[in-house]
DNA sequence: AGGTGGTGAGTTTGGTGATCTTCATCGCGG
DNA sequence: CCGCGATGAAGATCACCAAACTCACCACCT
């Protein structure tokens, strides 16, 4: 009935975590539990006070709870009818928190496509101004990271996030704030291509090869060049996300 | 100076003491009040008590606002140290509400030339992609909301809210959730520039007929042509922004 | 007599304020 | 110079009150 102390909150995974933090947790386990469909979009949430005993924690914790995840186009609160959940495609989806929310459930709402047609349009354009106004600094991250993908051979998850940090660093020095926003998106799909897929070794070499010609691209301020090596790193990053997809398909 | 104390909410300790939103109002008056740079970026805000006398609400209301406010990266709460102001490109500028506390502060951000360089690359790759997927209902609204341009010859509040509209429809047509999402953003772009340079009648002529020239293209799914008007829609784009912000620098 | 509409009780979120807990910081003393 | 406690500010809970929405019931009109 009230399922009395730990529901299903993470309190109880207190070894690591010596302070209580509970709002957080209180509010990514929300999250979670609508990504995971177990409150369905258009459907209401159950009460603020019966919240309070599935996450066992007080009323003012999950009121700021829901006022961070209606903020963030995840639920939709009405004054005095309740709070329901908000169609997926109102959902924040460029934020970084709502994409770590969604973790390992975004391959369920067919994001990854999408976010791969952005970077197709987006990444070759944001090299391309890289090339014209990226700082010393920014060409020599990039070079770090670039050399951090190569020679972390054997290292998926440090290879990853060399990756990620390339791309990140990259639409920085694109100087465009717009483009810039968009590296959580990146982030969050890269994670999952690269993690799910544990990338064949020759692919990881030609990823390595072309990230190199464009850092060397980016520092000789040939932006046509940029472009087109921001492209041939899609055709790749496209091979990978159809791997991924068929690596998922194929455990599933 | 701080000029005068009285940004803020309207605590109006009058008779009627209505009090609805109470909550969004005080979240947006402190977001406003930062974007203002009356809390310059880095500086620590006041303490959470002093907030509450400051916009006469309780301590529970601070709170939760600081909280959205926090989930949108404007400030960063320690615990028990204080809540300090993010610098500005930590802030989540693609979110819907942000833009909107920002409204006339935007154009201290720099933010107009990153969304029509943004707008450069993207629009004519969402314009593309709507060709070959906009649905009979999208092609329908974008023709309804080019037929309200045409037609708002002396009102630029309508042309205005049909451009904005027309622009919507078309990421949305695009069928990309990360485009999509990006509609927030030209949103607050067009908005302002529309707004501020009440632009030359002749160039309202000939963005009408670019965009009817546009959603021909999509009926047709021309998808060359499609980029194409989206293109010389951005020239034009770029005209504006140009002639707002010289509008601004002289009325300044 | 039956349907319609107003009313009032109950429910649920919005908002307040007091209280307790937990630590970061700072100053005092060993 | 270092640690140890006092202080103060944020984190969290609780108990209320206020307002508005729901729903059911009953009276009144047709």
């Amino acid at each position: 009935m009230e399922s009395e102390g730990q529901s299903r909150a993470e309190k109880s995974s207190s070894s690591s975590e010596r302070r209580p933090r509970v709002r957080r947790n209180v509010t990514v386990a929300i999250a979670q539990d609508i990504c995971a469909d177990r409150y369905p979009s258009g459907s209401p949430l159950p009460r603020e006070n019966d919240l309070c005993e599935l996450y066992g924690v007080s009323r003012t914790v999950i009121r700021e709870s829901l006022k961070v995840l209606e903020s963030k186009g995840l639920v939709r609160g009405k004054p005095r009818v309740g709070t329901t959940v908000c169609d997926r495609d109102e959902w924040n989806i460029l934020d970084a928190e709502v994409l770590e929310w969604m973790g390992p459930y975004i391959k369920d709402f067919d994001l990854l496509g999408c976010i791969l047609e952005a970077r197709r349009t987006i990444e070759p354009a944001a090299a391309e101004y890289a090339a014209e106004r990226a700082s010393a600094q920014e060409i020599a991250d990039l070079d770090k990271a670039w050399r951090q993908m190569r020679d972390s051979a054997g290292e998926p998850e440090s290879f990853t996030d060399a990756d990620v940090m390339f791309h990140t660093v990259l639409l920085t020095a694109s100087h465009n704030q717009v483009f810039r926003r968009l590296s959580s998106a990146i982030h969050a799909a890269l994670q999952y291509a690269l993690h799910a897929s544990n990338i064949a070794v020759e692919n990881r070499e030609d990823a390595v090869l072309v990230h190199g010609q464009l850092v060397e691209a980016l520092r000789m301020r040939d932006k046509a060049g940029a472009r087109e090596c921001a492209n041939r790193m899609l055709d790749l990053a496209v091979r990978d996300l159809a791997a991924a997809e068929k690596a998922i398909g194929r455990t599933k």
